[in-house]
DNA sequence: CCGATATCTCAGCGGTTGCTGAGATGTTGT
DNA sequence: ACAACATCTCAGCAACCGCTGAGATATCGG
């Protein structure tokens, strides 16, 4: 089925449309080179903002702003350090990672 | 390793920014409805651009916009059909499709 | 050859998004 | 109590993005 060729001779107009928003919401929290950093950096383990922002080479603020949509799109969570509660640590909402990682993989088959 | 907990004492500054660059390009393909409509269709077979356009309820010049970038971006190619050589059907590029796939993954785990 | 069909290109606009700067909140060490 | 630190929020601005409309190209049918 894979690699096949135009066969028909007409073009359909029933085809349904594909539900695809979630994949969509997941993507467009990867379309950025901080997010996706830091996405990708939370994948060996929590870290807090100052870390991920000496990593990244971006501003705390701007950061603070990109973890704010990371949070509302459920991807990470923060806690405060035990011993040292000025530092925000987040670390990755797992259960969301898998259900995006599975939204994307849907759309790329 | 999952779930690990907050437990440095210091935050570190010596981290390396990940590179994130190849799944950022695919992100931003996937991060728009009518997009990563297109893919998912593609999924089941090539398809031309006014059976694509009645299915996702968009403009045909719209849809040729948005065909232009994917295919910029390598994940779809186009050939005219073979009967009817007015219809251009596009199909994915499955090595493209693997490799955004890689690089998402790359980043999602 | 001409009209209809299928698709593309591009300029223009309106909305969205990311970065910055300033100020606010909460925590620590002294 | 206070200064330093870590982080957040938000308004403002510049850049980007997607939709539209108009016009161009290519192919088919008669």
């Amino acid at each position: 089925m894979r690699t096949a060729l135009p066969v028909l001779p007409e073009p359909r107009r029933d085809l349904a449309a594909p539900d695809v928003a979630s994949a969509v919401a997941a993507a467009a929290l990867l379309a950025d080179p901080i997010r996706a950093g830091i996405l990708r950096l939370l994948a060996d383990g929590p870290h807090c903002v100052c870390e991920m922002a000496s990593a990244l080479g971006a501003r705390e603020n701007n950061l603070s702003n990109h973890l704010a949509r990371l949070r509302d799109g459920g991807l990470v969570r923060a806690r405060r350090h035990t011993g040292n509660a000025r530092f925000l640590y987040y670390e990755r909402n797992e259960d969301a990672i898998v259900a995006a990682r599975a939204a994307l993989a849907a759309v790329l088959e």
